[in-house]
DNA sequence: CATTTTACATAAGTATGTGATATAAAAAGC
DNA sequence: GCTTTTTATATCACATACTTATGTAAAATG
């Protein structure tokens, strides 16, 4: 298979499964970009204002009004950078983390009963893909750095 | 791997995929529900309007006013079913389809782009999850049947 | 030290979602 | 057959989370 087949099929199997994956959480609670924000500050530690904004493909006045209302849940905490007075660095705090790890809870609970319908073999070809995909989740998408 | 874990971390790769999925397209455009829309549109065939809300996991007055949308920009067509005249059948139209395609191909070619710089193993893997990622993104939120 | 660039903030407008409710057709009860 | 209830969609008022354009202050550049 082609790279660029590859591209095809995973965009439009990724795009298709966007309804089922927003369809998770209740409306209420956490955006998908601020889920997402959350999760990135997890995963990677602090980072800038306009990294995250990069990462997550939204604007940087729209990063900045979502790092403002995070930081009002108690969610993330900004920080001055001591070297660079331009920056804010942004980190997650404990109850962000637990947050995130409630509403994954949640998510993945019905997940899983979706993914009981899929064919058992189906259920291993995704177990065997994950680190690929988090590999992939990893990417910068603005970065030309090979090999994750 | 236990069903639930399995859960936890697809939930987990495929939310932090998100920022990365949203920056493949320019923020003028279609909107990703716009999109899935069409794509669910084009594999499945016509559907009601509110087996579509409930597929992409929005409400059926937000799918109204998408259909609305893109019955006025010409991507999808709505008809009466002759059966029922309370029910609205929704069915993409060729310029929908011509729309999705180039928007799939431009999006295709930047994803191949972050691909490229993935391990030839993971790109193998991911290969190989096509399949039930394709079925994982055909399952129905709502319903309770087995074995998609 | 003036100029440009970079990092973030603010403001105003728009797109797209929600909940509550209206309308009209079909189904159900009796 | 005539209410009553349910189902499918539409409409309305409002909230949220984006966008573009622009402002401000710190750092880098010449």
């Amino acid at each position: 298979m082609t790279d660029e087949a590859l591209a095809t099929a995973l965009e439009s199997a990724l795009g298709r499964t966007f309804g089922l994956f927003r369809s998770l959480s209740q409306p209420s609670g956490l955006s998908m970009t601020a889920a997402a924000t959350l999760s990135t500050l997890e995963r990677n530690g602090p980072c800038r204002l306009t990294a995250l904004a990069a990462r997550e493909g939204v604007t940087q006045p729209a990063m900045t009004q979502l790092i403002t209302r995070l930081a009002d849940a108690g969610l993330v905490c900004r920080e001055a950078d001591p070297a660079d007075g331009r920056v804010v660095r942004v980190s997650i705090t404990g109850e962000g983390r637990a947050t995130l790890a409630r509403r994954r809870g949640r998510r993945a609970e019905k997940l899983a009963g979706i993914l009981a319908r899929l064919s058992p073999g189906h259920r291993a070809a995704l177990a065997a893909a994950l680190p690929a995909l988090d590999a992939l989740a990893s990417m910068d998408p603005t970065s030309t750095k090979e090999y994750d």
